[in-house]
RNA sequence: CGGGAUGUAGCGUAGCUUGGUAGCGCGCAGCGUUCGGGACGCUGAGGUCGUGGGUUCAAAUCCCGCCAUCCCGACCA
């Protein structure tokens, strides 16, 4: 196939500044990719090969499950962004940019405007539903922190797919079926993974769920069940609290003088109390200037997209300074809290006794708060995040917890977009109605910097076989020893005559530095060709996976490649 | 956006405090010796010292602006 004399690769041995990461620091050392700007990449033919190949392999899967692919431009007019009020709502992270008649576009970090108008246009009748659109595009995204290379990258690759169904059921019918096609790339990649339940925010009502790949390195959190299976982002997980209500006798509330005393920590010394015997009570507000207190387990942390999707709005916390004296930040409490304000508790407060709260007065506590005697609730529900030592809310046991990074997200959009770009259809009772969305992404650049940060040793990358840029590496030990050349020759022919795909390292360099850059890429087949071939005929062959060694002819070699390329291993 | 730092050869860096010849390692080219897990010797190419201004007889070095890059920061009742 390729002569590493004659091809583009170079590789480094030191590792680069600022690298951070194995996944970042491996693609540079292999010669894979190549920065360009902050969170900009240029792909070298190896990387680019390895693009390809999970492309393929996105693509397979995607055709599988009947979606039709398609391709959109990058560069997007502002006026389908104004229409889906996105343009507004999208903030810096959009790259926006004018043409010479002044007139505004973006480059795409998504394409649901553009789908939606397209959709709009052709789509009339409820005969031409379902149908979910996809494409691999390269997609914009100005970041406000670009790092971890590929992982994280301002342009990027994606595959992104969108449905328009006629009515939810058909959406269900994709919307699974994505799920099960994302399950099976991930698999093919023999990537360790979970999906679990996601934020859908406040825009889609619906379910959602993310696809994460397990990795140290990895910038989401994810609660899981191990016997049961529930998983969940960390912002959305849902539990059990293993802390008993404790049953004590009600005591009497008392006004505690605590000066200065404005956090939790300060105020459990002060009190003697442990934290979860205290009150935290915390302020949001919404875009109307409504008031929301949030009653907390003081050992616990305030979960704002948990009350959001409760309140139905979205939400900030109240800053110190905002509000000012009035509010006495840093000794609310629920009791005698002014009652404009909704008051939201957390379940795990309910049945506590004798709780420390602030008294809504500055400088002054309360002790033994008890409800419903001494305040009010209009909201119970689950306001904080899941903690080491949390059950499981299906099954009671202890959950895990994982870092990860997404590589995928299904969602199911609703008539969001439709509604406001007007793609709309004719059911059979002749209704206009507009069309039911799901939209499906999967990173398509960033699974190669995942795969790395999975499969990876000291030595360096362990590709499995069905992306590995090259399946076998010919290494020719010596160049200047004829027999050793026409014999590597030879076999690069019958290699070559074998469809495999091959690199034959040519290169006049020691053996040692093929032997590295090979380990180094992650070639999974290494072929020697050495002394003793001319001996005995015998190939040496080396697994990149696990260092075995063996020696046969040339006939069972290929065999061996045979059999081993469809194993597809790990 | 706030805080902190850094910009010197393709890459990694020294020199800056105390202004006066730009140095080292990797990589690259040539020659020779080597040749089964990143060899060695000799020779050589490669630098607007991020950029613009200022101070000075003289600036990589001191001062100011700009640009770029990197790190930290979203939990406080």
């Amino acid at each position: 196939m390729v002569r590493f004399s004659e091809y583009y690769l170079t590789t480094t041995k030191e590792e680069t500044a600022n690298s951070d990461i194995p996944s970042y620091s491996l693609s540079l050392r292999a010669g894979m990719i190549k920065k360009i700007a902050s969170g900009v990449y240029a792909f070298l033919p190896l990387g680019y090969r390895i693009l390809k190949k999970i492309e393929k392999i996105v693509r397979e899967e995607m055709d599988k499950t009947g979606a039709i692919e398609m391709l959109m431009p990058a560069l997007q007019p502002g006026d389908l962004w104004l229409q889906s009020e996105r343009w507004q709502k999208y903030g810096p992270e959009l790259f926006r940019l004018k043409d010479r008649n002044d007139r505004d576009f973006c480059l795409g970090p998504t394409h649901e405007e553009l789908i939606t108008y397209l959709a709009s246009l052709d789509i009339k009748s409820y005969k031409d539903l379902p149908v979910n659109l996809y494409q691999i595009q390269v997609k914009f995204r100005d970041e406000i922190r670009p790092r971890y290379g590929i992982l994280r990258a301002r342009e990027f690759i994606m595959k992104d797919a969108y449905s328009f169904s006629a009515d939810e059921t058909d959406l269900d019918i994709i919307y699974k079926k994505m799920y099960g096609c994302y399950s099976s790339i991930l698999e093919r990649l023999k990537l360790k993974y979970y999906a679990v339940e996601a934020d859908t925010g406040l825009i889609g009502g619906k379910y959602s769920h993310e696809f994460i790949i397990l990795a140290k390195n990895g910038e989401d959190e994810i609660v899981y069940c191990p016997i049961c299976g529930y998983a969940a982002n960390y912002e959305m997980a849902k539990f059990k609290s293993k802390k008993q209500n404790i049953d004590e006798p009600i005591g009497e509330v008392l006004q505690v003088h605590t000066p200065a005393v404005t956090n939790i920590k300060s105020l459990a010394d002060f009190l003697k109390l442990p934290a979860d015997k205290i009150i935290k009570t915390m302020l949001l507000n919404d875009k109307g200037g409504n008031h929301y207190a949030v009653l907390l387990s003081g050992d616990r942390e305030l979960n704002i997209p948990k009350v959001e999707k409760i309140a139905g709005c979205s939400l900030e916390l109240v800053e110190n300074n905002a509000t000012g004296a009035e509010m006495n930040i840093g000794f609310l409490g629920p009791a005698g809290l002014d009652s404009k304000i909704k008051i939201f508790a957390d379940n795990i407060i309910k049945g506590r006794c004798n709780m420390a709260a602030g008294a809504n007065k500055k400088d002054y506590h309360i002790v033994n708060l008890n409800y419903p005697r001494d305040f009010e609730v209009d909201v119970w529900g689950d306001f904080s995040f899941a903690y080491e030592g949390d059950l499981c809310v299906n099954c009671g046991s202890p959950v895990n917890f994982e870092k990860g990074i997404e590589i995928g997200h299904i969602f199911k959009l609703g008539t969001k977009y439709s509604k406001k770009m007007g793609a709309l259809f004719l059911d059979s009772e002749g209704r206009l109605n507009p069309m039911i969305m799901g939209c499906y992404g999967i990173g398509v650049s960033r699974i190669l910097a995942a795969v790395i940060e999975q499969l990876h040793d000291a030595k360096g990358i362990l590709w499995p076989v069905c992306i590995a840029p090259f399946l076998v590496n010919l290494v020719a030990i010596n160049m200047e020893d004829p027999d050793i050349t026409s014999n590597a020759e030879k076999i690069y022919e019958i290699l070559m005559r074998e469809g495999f795909e091959v690199i034959f390292d040519d290169r006049n360099v020691r053996a040692g530095v093929k032997f590295k850059d090979s380990d180094l890429i992650g070639i999974p087949i290494k072929l020697i060709i050495g002394k003793n071939y001319a001996e005995n005929e015998e190939i040496e062959i080396e697994l990149r996976k696990d260092g075995t060694k063996m020696k046969m002819g040339v006939s069972q070699t290929i065999d061996f490649i045979k059999s081993y390329s469809q194993k597809n291993f790990f």
